[in-house]
DNA sequence: CTGATGTTGTGAAAAGTATAACAGCGTTAC
DNA sequence: GTAACGCTGTTATACTTTTCACAACATCAG
């Protein structure tokens, strides 16, 4: 089982292998791939370990190979199939961000209570009435969802969603919610994140310079 | 030095007496408020044991006590002035959802490249013409950022921003940025998270039923 | 008063995570 | 050929974070 951590920084040095690695380079360093992500090399060998990838002594990683490896991984076998419930301003611009971005996480579906949106395609994604997520979540085969509805709402979607066969939530509602311990959740709380960085930012040892 | 994790958790727990504890509710103890926040009672008292609030044997934690013990480390002596570049739909969203949620959280100012932003308020705030970051952050003390620009500006404002003064930033573009180590950064990328959540969906070793 | 109950605070153990250290091995220089 | 170099894979070590376990204590019943 790779561990949470571990998973992040493999999606990281995907993206750095994809995206700021020159179409020249063909091989590279743990050293160089750690500068990129901001780690040690060690971290970024550990991490290859545990996917299983083995680079060359004296040539390092091949970056392809590397890229693709990392992809089966965290891809998995087929493309994951994503909804998201809540096309407010916030909902919008993550689906429209997310639009062919990465061909492995495939948003089919969003929602939204509001019936002027329903049955339209926004942001390049059909939307549906909220009260049809059980039917769709299933008929579909949806198993990712993004939460991005007001607090009031979220446990009672969350509920729906998890007994429509959804697996995993990104919740950016600001409620902890309460789910069977098999669904991974991941909460993206703007105010606390925030929170934290106020937090830190002011009591950063190194700068205490002010 | 109170550690990121607990940070987080403490910011929860405050949201949880807050929003969630009902007013007649005077005192309660760590394993309620553990079952609210979804980790342990011993995390509970740890935690709290970390900003040197005590309860009493039999009584628990006195909650209007704590949740102020919990203000003070988090929002510490005066309100943290932020900042946001890029008002974009996310941008926006994030803008207006912070309005007014949490008093020691102001934002201040924000930014945009296009013209006919700047100048006007949006969602409640000053909206400034991007070129002129260093200067009101400057002015207006602004010590916390959030970025929510596109990815290939997001290094180069960062730059701006910590010159000009930020301590702290909350980076929802999807590019890992290099900063000084004394700056506080938050990442907050979609893909990500999303990716990171698509694998645990699929990988979860208890509800392996599929 | 005394004993039973149920809580906190915290030292100690455990689990989880990151770093260091080094053997082994291609590659290169000579 | 062979010595030197610099990298990987992996084991061992250190560090961080969480959980366990229990003494100390307040309350209440009798």
């Amino acid at each position: 089982m790779i561990p949470d951590r571990t998973i992040e920084r493999l999606s990281l040095y995907r993206w750095l292998l994809e995206v700021r690695v020159d179409e020249s380079t063909v091989n590279l360093f743990s050293h160089q791939l750690a500068a990129m992500a901001c780690v040690t090399p060690a971290q970024v060998r550990r991490d290859l370990m545990a996917i299983g990838y083995s680079g060359s002594p004296n040539r390092g990683y091949m970056v392809k190979d590397l890229a693709k490896s990392i992809a089966k991984v965290i891809d998995g076998e087929e493309p994951a199939r994503v909804a998201l419930v809540g096309m407010g301003n916030l909902g919008r611009s993550i689906v429209s961000f997310l639009r062919g971005r990465r061909s492995a996480l495939q948003v089919v579906a969003t929602f939204d209570n509001d019936e002027s949106k329903a049955g339209r395609m926004i942001s390049g994604c059909r939307c549906y009435l909220q009260n049809s997520i059980e039917e769709v979540i299933a008929s579909e085969k949806i198993t990712v969802a993004i939460l991005t509805v007001p607090s009031e709402s979220a446990q009672e979607v969350a509920d729906i969603l998890v007994s429509a066969g959804v697996r995993g939530i990104l919740n950016y509602a600001p409620v902890p919610l309460r789910l069977p311990e098999w669904v991974y959740l991941e909460n993206r709380d703007v105010t606390a994140a925030l929170e934290k960085v106020a937090y830190f930012a002011r009591n950063s040892v190194k700068g205490n310079k002010l």
